[in-house]
DNA sequence: TTGCTCTTAATGCAAACGCATAAACTTTGC
DNA sequence: GCAAAGTTTATGCGTTTGCATTAAGAGCAA
């Protein structure tokens, strides 16, 4: 392996590291109400996007296979908290939107989870620091710093 | 929120996004055998530590509960990976180590996946971003970026 | 020592997950 | 226009996970 390559690997483990110790401790907190993280994510996610998002473009974004994501899906859809509607162009496919209740619940849990991250990460890092990690974390990511969007298959 | 409140959030965003492209990049290989990426993480944990860990040790690493990490080690004992052994200092505590055909499993995946992660990683940053994201990213661990070892509560 | 609390790991059980596959629809090629 | 191939979401089923609790040893005070 290269040298450029060691440092990838320690670049990659760091991430990794800071990822798991940042989520345990925001997971030891009470700021997700009944929701599991997972679920919160897909509220965020949905709450971001403009426009209702097919199930295939939210898959893109949460860390759960394709099936685990549709049943979290019909929970939340029976919890009140998101809508499934048919899409109009495609009748494979579903458009997933919040509902009022939705909205409302990751706003209240967004605020909280978004003070409690301002103030773990600022706790470690500088503001140079944020923003470099910022700009490298985006561009790993695929995405547009910032929109949020992914970029896909970049025109050459 | 403050301004670097607000940049925080984004900087974690970014992290969780570049977290959730690569693991999923990395799960769709072939690189794995018969192991679940969680099951490596925990034998790559116990080969990166020298002597034997605690289970609660090794807790603080992953990411799982207690109970799934314990039963995940059941799991692991009875695949002959790694040896539960009694702790002769302590009698409820339990201290893990890598069989021999652990830590040959460990390092034959280990190899493959330390090329991709190079692969996929140094695809998208430059060596002097590589070298910020690691020192920033170890920084937010709470960890020495040369040993990998945890710092916990630094003195004042 | 005894009795209490604290810590560490394991267990019962319902919920959630991943894999393989099916069902429904769209697109493509003839 | 129709069959074959591809795409998108859902379902069957065995495995794994998390929550609550238990079991067992350590630590400490009287």
């Amino acid at each position: 392996m290269t040298d450029r390559g060691r440092l990838a690997n320690h670049a990659w483990e760091g991430l990794l590291s800071a990822h798991a110790r940042m989520m345990k401790q925001f997971a030891d907190t009470d700021v997700w109400q009944d929701l599991s993280m997972r679920e919160y994510d897909v509220l965020y996610t949905l709450s971001k996007c403009t426009g209702p998002l097919r199930i295939g473009e939210l898959h893109r974004h949460v860390l759960l296979s394709q099936p685990a994501l549709s049943r979290m899906v019909d929970r939340l859809v029976d919890r009140g908290l998101i809508e499934r509607s048919a899409d109009p162009a495609d009748g494979r496919g579903v458009r997933l939107s919040l509902t009022d209740a939705g909205r409302d619940r990751q706003r209240g849990i967004g605020r909280r989870h978004a003070a409690q991250v301002a103030r773990a990460v600022t706790a470690e890092l500088s503001r140079d620091e944020l923003r470099q990690l910022a700009a490298i974390c985006w561009k790993l990511a695929g995405a547009d710093p910032s929109t949020g969007d992914d970029k896909e298959a970049p025109l050459p």
